[in-house]
DNA sequence: TTCTGTGCAAATCTTTTGCATGGCA
DNA sequence: TGCCATGCAAAAGATTTGCACAGAA
């Protein structure tokens, strides 16, 4: 579990309970979009609104603490970590992280040197094929 | 250029004039967002509501003669063609058609035995870099 | 005639904005 | 006091739906 009290104090942004409810929700889900996020948090803070959710994820976003998913269906958001792939289920929707660990990626990658390093892969996922 | 009556006689929907101005506008586009699809039908067919993109889009995607292009900003759709990659800018969203043509990028797929083979790279476009 | 597609208007959903309030340095 | 950040309500934007009409088989 990182610690995103120390994350937001070295941005610009402060630490509130709503903020640190955000990323954990982020954290423990791995991927959310804004209805799972608005739902999850709700739970624990019931006077959140929609909108502290939005503003949030434009700011968390702007301070890299958090990265946009590219979804078909939603997009989600997720704690910015190591470099990784996406597969995305194109029935489903679900979202699976894929290492970039191995030799063919980082070749792949040389080839797109402003590349950020994010790669979508689509299909089906397993329960769906 | 493509025969899209041909295309569209085939499928359960008709050949009609609407239709085949969306088609046209996605190939010589390459990638178009509903409002770029509505603005370009519309010099030919002043007419056209935007609910008729929005319906066409929904039922060529359904009999998968259009393709849904995951973006960012906005989804953009595109005649359907060989499995390809997409580079897409992080910054002013450019789409960019990839070649799937090399060894590399088929073995990377050949893991993904259930992907549709699309794969997309985000990153900065030569503009924005 | 029948069926599908179109275009308008209304309805719905999603996201953004403005503003008053509250908490913390 | 002076900032942010929150939460509400309203506004703005995007997408979908219902319905009447038009046109092709």
């Amino acid at each position: 579990m990182q610690n995103f009290k120390e994350i937001l104090d070295k941005s610009t942004l402060k630490a509130t309970p709503q903020r640190l409810a955000i990323l954990k929700e982020l954290e423990s889900n791995g991927h959310s979009n804004i209805d799972e996020i608005y739902e999850n948090v709700k739970a624990i803070f019931p006077s959140i609104s929609l909108a502290t959710i939005y503003k949030n994820i434009i700011s968390l976003k702007e301070e890299n603490i958090i990265t946009e998913v590219c979804h078909p269906k939603k997009n989600k958001y997720e704690v910015k970590k190591e470099p990784h792939a996406h597969f995305i289920c194109r029935k489903c929707g679900e979202v699976e992280d894929i290492d970039l660990d191995n030799a063919l990626t980082d070749e792949l990658i040389q080839n797109y040197p402003n590349s950020t390093k994010e790669l979508y892969i689509y299909g089906l996922c397993d329960k769906c094929s």
